[in-house]
DNA sequence: GTTAGCACTCACCGCGAGAGAGTGCTAACA
DNA sequence: TGTTAGCACTCTCTCGCGGTGAGTGCTAAC
């Protein structure tokens, strides 16, 4: 929030500074910056900038006689105001449509899959993708198929092609009639209707309906849970934990046990991710701005997808020390390219 | 195998030695031995009969003046020979059994990762289950429904109630009646057919029946690996990875970053637990008798599940020190707790 | 306002001594 | 002949210590 506040030389030694720390994870001094960088200004001068910069909370020192590391809040200026769009090179685009595209027909889940592992690997990160909310997807047919003794599977058809299949026990003394009348009543119903209302106020729509089976009808709507949000599992796929070994910051266990713990325990991270406002475009959450137990040294980058009318999430998690505006433009990129996928 | 060949004293050592080694992760010496268990036998005597294990390959020091440290076959004997089965502890049993029943009316995808999760934090190792493999699983009925333009689902009923939906695109130009005529044949023909078949001899079955829409056929039969095999990301659960960390042997970075590389890799898990023969019971497998790469140092124990006709398998995966009685009571428990809980 | 100079702090590295654990061997013992 | 006590030896682990070097903050000169 101080930006303005920063003089131009701030801004190009706070610029610099990370630009180094992002690219060596040590400590930079006032020395390094003057002659690796054309800032035209002795170590003394910088190190003067420097404590001002300490003092505003943007950089600290992990101790005395070290040099200084970006805080939070450093990051949070250099990402919003310090670092330049950089285009996605055409080399690193081509290699992930290839990767992508080429797994095309398959279903949403490889896509997904896929798409995590892709970033991962491109981005030497942590590889994270939402499947779409059905929240805001429109009911454009229901099918309900016995398929067993007491077993009916629910099949929802959503506008754009997608799909929800849902199976659910029911009853065994239902007449094969009954559930055929309580699906043609279903549909007249409930199509057009948002998946979310189904939670919510649908359930009225077919009370005093004289064809359907109150039975059934109670059961459908139990599981309403179960057709609108997928399970923890189905719903968010995550790829390249291995990745963090690689960085210096998780050589520490104590940091790489708390990371762990937070992927392994994937709830507050859908939380996380959901949390963003719908039609939102990219964002880059910083160290504790990730509000996740256990990820306090990481960032986030995320960006939504459409399908339709739904929306999931791509992104990638790292250490806050990370390069942001080449993870930016891949994000982006990514998402841009699973939305023109899905819509087809 | 050379278990025949061994003293009733060599025995006895080996299985102090590695209860011993379970518990502290510290290499034993003789002194221990002698002073902690009531062997009898002086520390020069024990040492004697540990230098005869280390020429037989069961145990060996990590450094001259170190202690007896269990080799991967030294563990198997003792897996195999020296462990009596213990009765797995009726409040452990409880505590599976209210937390997997709990999530009784959920789908087979979250009662797996359920069980993953359990298993993980039951034995604090990490917790693995595979979904049923469908190979053997015997097709009771076909289902085609037109769900949107372009896109037909498949509804594949499996004897013991199980269900398989995939989703195919199909050209635009099919027409209801098409469709419906092909389903018929489908059943008619398929019907009490092994899922396994529909990837090899199956199509024989429909090829010159005149009702069938060719292509239509064909892109079902296309289709038929995605129908039988799940995709590795829906069909394997792997739950508490961040276990690794609380066991001494992978406070080693390298050895950590192998393991979570091959956890992470999925593909060999699931060859390794598929590899299993069909009915077979429990199986410990230890070491580099784990043939993954990157888990040298792990052990894995596992036991199918049966739903009707087909077999999943659970298990468990951690360093070769291991509490195998106890695990080894806790994953045949589940497995036996998964069978019926499916079966009903 | 900028810079050279300087004293100061502190993490890091290598070294060596000492402690302790555990071994293998030998000789005595039952 | 099997078992045990004694002993010399090896090796790891830890701790303390001084030296080194990087980096700082401050002051005074430019």
């Amino acid at each position: 929030m101080p930006f303005d506040k920063l003089s131009d030389r701030e801004r190009e030694i706070l610029r610099v500074l990370i630009d180094h720390y992002v690219a060596t994870a040590e400590p930079v001094g006032s020395r390094v910056l003057a002659t690796r960088y054309p800032l035209g200004l002795s170590p003394a001068t910088i190190r003067n900038t420097m404590q001002d910069l300490e003092e505003m909370g943007l950089i600290k020192q992990p101790h005395t006689s070290a040099g200084r590391v970006p805080t939070d809040e450093g990051y949070r200026i250099y990402v919003d105001n310090l670092i330049n769009p950089q285009p996605l090179p055409e080399q690193i685009a081509q290699q992930i449509r290839e990767q992508i595209l080429l797994k095309h027909k398959r279903a949403v889940d490889d896509i997904l899959g896929q798409t995590a592992h892709v970033l991962a690997r491109v981005t030497s990160q942590i590889g994270v993708t939402l499947a779409p909310s059905f929240d805001k997807g429109v009911i454009s047919r229901i099918q309900l198929l016995p398929v067993a003794d007491r077993r009916l599977l629910v099949v929802l058809g959503i506008h754009s092609g997608l799909v929800r299949t849902v199976l659910l026990e029911i009853a065994t003394d239902l007449e094969r009639r009954t559930i055929e009348e309580t699906e043609v009543a279903l549909n007249e119903r409930l199509a057009g209707l948002s998946l979310g209302s189904l939670k919510t106020d649908a359930a009225e729509r077919v009370r005093d309906d004289e064809r359907v089976d109150a039975r059934l009808v109670k059961i459908f709507f139990d599981a309403a849970d179960d057709l609108v949000e997928r399970s923890a599992g189905e719903s968010l796929h995550i790829d390249g934990t291995s990745n963090l070994m690689s960085h210096p910051e998780f050589s520490n266990h104590e940091a790489l046990s708390g990371v762990i713990r937070a992927i392994e325990s994937r709830e507050p991270i859908i939380q996380m991710l959901k949390s963003r406002g719908v039609g939102e475009g990219l964002i880059v959450s910083i160290g504790r701005e990730v509000r996740i137990e256990g990820a306090e040294g990481c960032s986030m980058v995320s960006a939504n997808y459409r399908v339709g009318r739904v929306e999931g999430t791509v992104g990638i998690m790292g250490p806050t020390r990370m390069e942001y505006a080449k993870v930016v433009s891949i994000v982006d990129y990514m998402a841009r390219l699973l939305s023109d996928e899905m819509e087809g």
